[in-house]
RNA sequence: GGCGAGGUAGCUCAGUUGGUUAGAGCGCAUGAUUCAUAAUCAUGAGGUCGGCGGUUCAACCCCGCCUCUCGCUACCA
């Protein structure tokens, strides 16, 4: 680890338009807090960089619908996040946001750079305006009637109801969001970041050069190199974000992706004078800490971004995490499945490590993984209070007992001193050479070593039986068990913070270096200890209930809100209904699609004749099971092609709120081309 | 369908360049123990390492096919 004379760390900003909560944590903050003290506690010069994600569409629509400014809704959330992070304890050097001035100056200068080396590729294209309000309308900004489904609060970039994606250009009688009037194309022009031509010094430096990088990060690399870059507009048509430096484009910002994870530069200036040497400088180690969703943005676009504009250095590592789900389902914002770390902190108090032990002894490291409350109160009673909790306890009161708290000379070491030297020290190797290759997993099992380690050495020596027999024996054996101690709060400070300072106030000690922390005289004979206290405390079964019946009533709320049905469409005249001829149609035949997941072709007699008609029911219907089957089809829809098979029609099904397909059929058995009207 | 990551004991996970009886923690069972928040310590039960085939003297590890989970992507009217 001595290569590098410092390190920057970043960790993903989060976005500003909702609290973090544990999924965000076990990805990002609680690896990237261990990552950084540990760094501090080896005297490594370190900076560590977080801040809030504050542009972006989603925001400005969020306002929007809330009748406020971006800048309110990004303020409310910064503070949330802001002090929920602090009161985790998660070690920022600074928490910054992208809202500021100095990160616009920063971002701003960063485009002006690229610009002047004549690395961006300029873009003209027609997009959508609204005349009324004088601005263009990003995709989001725009409904429409989707050309697919024909529901009528289509999305330019996406209808909800249908889920198909769509550009906006396709929308059927498209509306600006905003007026409600009828856009305009007009024409606009945008900056591109030509990817495609740094493909062949990305695939080097990726795929030669960091092979040690993560199986999922190099791997999703691969993917995304091997498929092929393309050209990425920086520049949006927007009012909200970091305004494009150019004369020309005055009425334009930075897409969010651009200047987003510049704000780990801009956070840097804002900390330190110095903060050329933490991003210039050879010598500093560059680590991101992201979720797998960010793994393009960190090792794809924007090491490019730092390359090309010259004076930075490129990340060593992006150690990205997989997704932790929660009882076994996606955690998820809108949903509210989730466990909110402001809420925590309330519920918990005073219990901040206990959700860092959980979440890093289950950290998705190599794949998702689960959260449960079960798990968190076994984890916490059966590891935390019976394995450490319980050491030190130990320790502390058979040291009261018969020394009155003074730490007692030691007499002579026995081999079995000897062995307990030799394991801490490579305990503590371990957990270096885990914590510098981003294992934090193991590492902490080896921190829960050191105190299981001593439970066994009270067991074995029985000091409780030495105060009859051999009290040379016992003033050894508690001096070493006082030093265990000692060592355990050093070695568990980047894991757990809080237990360590309560630990290091018990000994009353102050904290130790790191690499003292194999010695066994951080404690001097004579030292008199403080009183004993509970590091940890039990959760009881009524504790992890209250927790448990709150994730079930956000179940139920979103059972409800399955319930809920969509509003009555507009009226319409009979004339407009009779436009649709629906017939009842027997399946004849049915076969999957090749290479769609979704998609039967189907052989359908109409009565009128027999025809093909394609529909995305594969996941619903096995086509054995259809044919001979009654449905209604909507006969005189226009023809289309769907994976290079003309479509004659379409199938009418109702839509569950979950998303499922099922048919709608004559009660009994009608004749073929009955008209449904 | 394509690409990526996974599928190892009841649960959560390790398994280094292929080499004799596949490991850890938790949980479970039995025994020991009392300094300790019934916590601790010892011992043990439990796995055809997703399935099939191949390479090899030898495969959890390499190759092929299949299957399940997650993510990205394509296809639903």
């Amino acid at each position: 680890m001595n290569k590098f004379k410092r390190y920057t760390v970043t960790s993903a900003l989060p976005y500003a338009n909702g609290p973090v909560h544990i999924g965000h944590l076990a990805g990002v903050y609680v690896p990237a807090d261990i990552y950084a003290r540990y760094l501090r506690l080896k005297n490594q010069d370190v900076v560590f960089i977080g801040g809030s994600d504050e542009h972006g569409v989603p925001i400005t629509l969020k306002a929007r619908k809330e009748g406020v400014t971006p800048q309110q809704i990004v303020d409310r959330y910064h503070e949330i996040i802001k002090n929920s992070f602090k009161d985790f304890g998660i070690s920022f050097d600074i928490y910054s946001r992208t809202s500021n001035k100095i990160h616009h100056q920063t971002a701003s200068d960063f485009f002006t750079t690229l610009y002047n080396k004549g690395e961006f590729i300029e873009k003209t294209s027609m997009q959508f305006f609204d005349e009324a309000e004088n601005q263009f309308l990003a995709d989001r900004y725009i409904m429409g009637t989707c050309p697919k489904c024909g529901a009528e609060d289509a999305y330019g970039d996406q209808c909800e109801k249908c889920g198909s994606s769509l550009s906006a250009e396709e929308l059927i009688n498209p509306r600006s969001v905003i007026s409600g009037n009828k856009p305009i194309l007009k024409e606009t022009k945008h900056w591109f970041l030509p990817l495609d031509k740094y493909e062949s010094e990305l695939k080097q430096w990726i795929l030669k050069d960091h092979k040690d990088w993560k199986a999922n990060v190099y791997g999703q690399c691969k993917s995304w190199l091997d498929s092929g870059l393309f050209p990425r507009a920086v520049t949006r048509d927007l009012d909200w974000g970091v305004k494009v430096p150019l004369e020309e484009a005055k009425d334009k910002v930075l897409y969010v992706w651009f200047d987003a994870p510049i704000g780990y530069i801009s956070a840097t200036r804002e900390l330190t004078k110095d903060w050329e040497k933490y991003w210039k400088d050879k010598d500093t180690k560059l680590v991101h800490f992201i979720g797998k969703d960010n793994i393009v943005f960190h090792c794809i676009i924007f090491p490019s971004m730092l390359r090309h504009e010259g004076s930075y250095i490129l990340p060593d590592n992006v150690p990205a995490n997989e997704f932790l789900n929660l009882e076994g389902d996606k955690i998820s914002t809108s949903r509210n499945w989730a466990v909110w770390l402001h809420e925590y902190l309330e519920e918990f108090p005073g219990q901040q490590d206990v959700l860092r032990y959980v979440l890093c002894s289950n950290a998705p490291e190599t794949k998702d993984n689960d959260f449960t409350w079960k798990d968190f109160q076994t984890k916490n009673n059966s590891e935390l209070v019976a394995i450490m909790g319980n050491f030190i306890n130990r320790t502390m009161v058979l040291t009261h007992k018969y020394y009155n708290g003074i730490v007692p000379e030691p007499f002579k070491d026995t081999e079995y001193e000897k062995e307990i030297r030799s394991e801490i020290k490579r305990i503590k190797h371990s957990i270096e050479k885990n914590i510098e290759n981003y294992k934090f997993r193991e590492a902490l099992k080896e921190v829960m070593n050191i105190t299981r380690l001593g439970n066994k050495y009270l067991a074995d020596t029985e000091p409780w039986k030495l105060i009859k027999t051999d009290e040379d024996r016992l003033k050894t054996v508690l001096y070493y068990s006082i030093q265990i101690s000692a060592i355990s709060a050093v070695l568990s400070e980047p894991f757990l913070p809080f237990t360590a300072e309560k630990l290091l106030k018990m000994l009353d000690i102050d904290k130790p270096e790191w690499d003292k922390a194999e010695d066994f005289d951080l404690i001097k004979s004579g030292h008199k200890l403080n009183s004993a206290e509970l590091l940890f405390s039990l959760i009881e079964d009524d504790k992890i209930e209250i927790q448990i019946q709150k994730l079930l009533r956000s179940k139920e709320m979103n059972e409800l809100e399955k319930k809920t049905v969509l509003p009555q469409k507009d009226t319409i005249s009979y004339d407009d209904f009779i436009k649709q001829d629906i017939r009842i149609s027997t399946i004849l035949e049915a076969e999957k699609v090749p290479k769609a997941d979704k998609l039967l072709k189907l052989l359908v007699d109409t009565g009128i004749d027999k025809r093909t008609i394609v529909s995305g029911i594969a996941k619903y219907y096995r086509p054995e099971e259809i044919i001979g089957k009654q449905v209604c089809v909507l006969v005189n829809l226009a023809p289309r092609n769907l994976r290079g098979i003309e479509s004659n029609g379409m199938i009418l099904m109702a839509e569950d709120k979950d998303g499922s397909l099922k048919f709608i059929s004559p009660e009994n058995a009608c004749g073929n081309g009955s008209v449904i009207s």
